[in-house]
DNA sequence: TAGGCCATCTGGTCCT
DNA sequence: AGGACCAGATGGCCTA
């Protein structure tokens, strides 16, 4: 429809860090721009090498800056079932309205580059978060024991169990001091995963056994 | 093929 | 003001 629409290619690279591939340079190619129609319909083609699993799955982000008024929200389909309407109301939030609000017009003030520069940098930001992330998922899986599986264990997996192992050694110190432990291994209460998660909590309890015993032995 | 898991994008909100 | 944080949406990969 516009004759102006333009094709801006994100940097096209591998996850950084999350597992594999290449790193991310996050350098912003844009592909062309013309100085005099900076409020047009702008497609943003963002294309990763995610999780360097395949070959790329080709992620594409289409970001629609065409003239963007308060109610530009219902213009993007990737928006319409967000929190933007689905955010629970918040004191805290409600008293913010206003400066939300001029948030908004500042933002809407922009230029359609400048508004896109700053998008692609905010990916790149989180992206970097993310992945940081994932680097102390790694290393926590890393130091709680664990069956060793083929698969590594999920995130949430890794959390439910360093959640059993901070317990465990809690039982063991509070055993040693002659307190009453704490916590006991019961059933498992979560619904999926269950079959390592079972495994995770004998597991501990062995392992508060184990490390009992050698305190016990070493005093 | 369905479901689980994950990476990424995105916009709102919070924090410094 | 700008970056960090958060959570919903989306789509790809993998496995049972």
């Amino acid at each position: 429809m516009h004759s102006s629409e333009k094709i801006i290619s994100a940097p096209s690279s591998g996850p950084g860090g999350g597992g594999s591939g290449g790193s991310d340079s996050g350098s912003v190619s844009l592909d062309y721009w013309r100085e005099d129609d900076e409020d047009c319909d702008i497609e943003v083609t963002s294309d990763y090498d995610v999780s360097g699993k395949s070959g790329g799955s080709g992620k594409s982000s289409h970001i629609d800056f065409s003239d963007s008024s308060d109610n530009d929200d219902i213009n993007e389909p990737s928006r319409k079932n967000s929190k933007l309407h689905k955010r629970k109301f918040h004191p805290l939030h409600h008293s913010h309205q206003g400066s939300a609000l001029s948030a908004r017009r500042k933002r809407n003030a922009l230029s359609a580059r400048e508004r896109n520069l700053r998008r692609l940098e905010s990916n790149e930001r989180e992206r970097m978060r993310m992945h940081s992330l994932n680097d102390a998922f790694e290393q926590l899986r890393e130091v709680i024991p664990h069956v060793k599986m083929e698969r590594k264990l999920s995130k949430i997996e890794t959390l439910t169990l360093a959640k059993n192992y901070i317990m465990a050694l809690t039982n063991v110190i509070c055993e040693m001091r002659g307190d009453e432990k704490p916590y006991t291994f019961l059933d498992v209460d979560c619904g999926s995963d269950s079959e390592v998660l079972e495994t995770s909590q004998s597991q501990s309890q062995d392992l508060a056994t184990n490390l009992n015993n050698q305190v016990s032995s070493a005093l």
